[in-house]
DNA sequence: CATGAATGAGAATTCATTCAT
DNA sequence: AATGAATGAATTCTCATTCAT
């Protein structure tokens, strides 16, 4: 009965999230070719077949993957991003929404920092990644053009803040720095120190 | 002569340092377990039997190749730091250094990144990464202790400047931003100021 | 009527049954090093991967095949051992049973006569090997203790008697003697005049 | 020096020697297949190349082997037989002869129980055993002629002592009975009930 | 003759994928 | 749609043999 009304609500089938479900979490625990159909079938509680009739194979999948997570984080950092903040306040957000994000789906942020340039994504993946940066890099404009920046290219600081935000999270989630409300402003703010002008 | 000193001493005729090397490059531009051993023979100018001389199997390769990459981006970072250098100087050093390590060996620097936390590594390569990181721990607790360093833990500090560093390289690497000295020192700057008190 | 119920019963479909019976003649015709995978998937009708759901490797499947043959050998020579006979019948009984279990499980005779001391025998197969020879210790100390037999241990009885049979065998099997009724009873005679007090 | 006197001395070479000897040592503990040639080849305390000059590959070895140690059998029951023994005494001459061809040879002797039938043993190695063999038939004929013998096939009565005593040996080889000077000759004279008229 | 590093064909094993049920 | 046993191509690894030294 309950099972019944979950595949009626949203997210269609239930099953073919449980298996981009598993395969997110496996993909970052291990790596995708280090992780096997099987296993994903197990952890998604569903026989090893089944998982082809929602994918076009094991690239299939990691490309639902992949556009998920990535899709995921678009939602956090720039949908609902809230208009008309200045640099600062701006940069305050994403940073602590960058948090939110990692903390909500740790799986599907991990993987996408360690499947970036990889060969199997395909043409609607790198689409989305490309949508994704695009949309940073207008935001970043913004407030380079503001005069708020340091006057390096935008890129550049959004790689070196992002990456900031990701040797982080890695220390956290390996448990060797424990997340903290406190750890959250104040690393935001040297973040923030990094970039402004 | 130098060259002729290095025979005698190893056994080497350089054989295992060309399986090493290809295997870096092949690991990094793909990844441990998407890369094939005869690939790795391949592009060592070796039969693929060869290996299995040198090494024991796939993962002593990998474990090699672990252990090479980190001594050596040690050797950058640590073992030739001019004593007595106060935090900025230091930091300085060290961020020119960094950019220096990535330069001179890519393929190391990249597959240290995406190869941490993998499970194949064995006791060596944890014991060869835990020692390096204790060595940056104290050089950061000995800056903090004199009062130039933001008051976060040093773990934090390490972290997010290191992280800053990688996401930039990524960056350059791509081709995404080109690599100047006008880069070089405007960054390290930048990652001074998020970390400095 | 009855291999429908097996059907029913264990899941085979006879799959893993055909494995292990290409396996025997294989390792006994040959050897266990000399025979190949493909080759017992090939005589079994079966490709090589299936193998490997039904047993653990080669290894698995060389102790399943001598655990199959030796518990096999215990049913002709202790299960069906009617109780209450004298020295001289249960050892004629005996010395027919052999024959039988030879003539009708050649590859499985010839097998476990090979295979005895081989150091890939698992714990179980070890057991299985050791519970057949207290067995027939129990019954030959019972024949000793009664007098009927030479006053040697009854593992030497044992030992020298086994192993005239499988000496004769062998000439059987390798077509040197012919095997006639006869033959069966004057040699059981023989043997048993080899042991008798 | 010494070395050189052994070299002159008989047994030609003594690498040669030593990697024979190894050999049927690593065939026996082992199988053939199962044994490496760099295997022999450090028992030897030689090079594995070494062992090419000697022998045509492994299989040249193996028939080298098999041809020295049946030779070796040979010289203990057929060559140095006395001649006009009766019956009863001739089997009880050979059997002590086992005993100590077993003793002293114990590697050859299992070697030749379990590599019989191999089908890597060449035309000499055949014809070296067949001879064996026809020799033992003869004298197992004329005690046959002589009506000393139970009325059986010459080779019954021959598989069957003869796998009576390598039962018997088996056992003693493994430890589970020890070898005493009242075995031996109580073993023989069970043997002989066995096959006297 | 002796060596043993190097070779590469061939063996064991894995795993993405299919397909009868 | 769902299953999971079966498949066999692809992969890792072994080992008899060669050959430059």
């Amino acid at each position: 009965m309950i099972q019944a009304k979950i595949i009626e609500l949203g997210k269609s089938d239930g099953k073919r999230e449980a298996i981009v479900h598993a395969a997110v979490e496996l993909f970052s625990e291990q790596t995708y070719e280090g992780t096997r159909m099987p296993e994903v079938a197990g952890r998604a509680h569903v026989a090893a077949g089944t998982i082809y009739h929602y994918f076009e194979g094991k690239e299939g999948l990691v490309n639902a993957v992949y556009q998920m997570a990535k899709l995921e984080m678009k939602e956090y950092l720039v949908d609902t991003m809230p208009g008309g903040l200045a640099a600062q306040e701006g940069f305050a957000w994403m940073w602590r929404r960058l948090w939110e994000c990692a903390t909500d789906h740790p799986a599907g942020f991990t993987f996408l920092e360690t499947h970036h340039h990889a060969d199997y994504l395909n043409a609607t993946s790198r689409a989305v990644s490309e949508e994704f940066t695009l949309e940073m890099m207008e935001i970043f404009s913004r407030y380079a053009k503001a005069g708020e920046l340091k006057p390096l290219a935008p890129e550049t600081l959004i790689s070196m803040s992002f990456g900031a935000f990701i040797g982080l999270w890695k220390s956290v989630a390996a448990g060797a720095i424990k997340d903290t409300e406190e750890l959250r402003s104040a690393s935001g703010e040297a973040a923030w120190a990094m970039i402004r002008a």
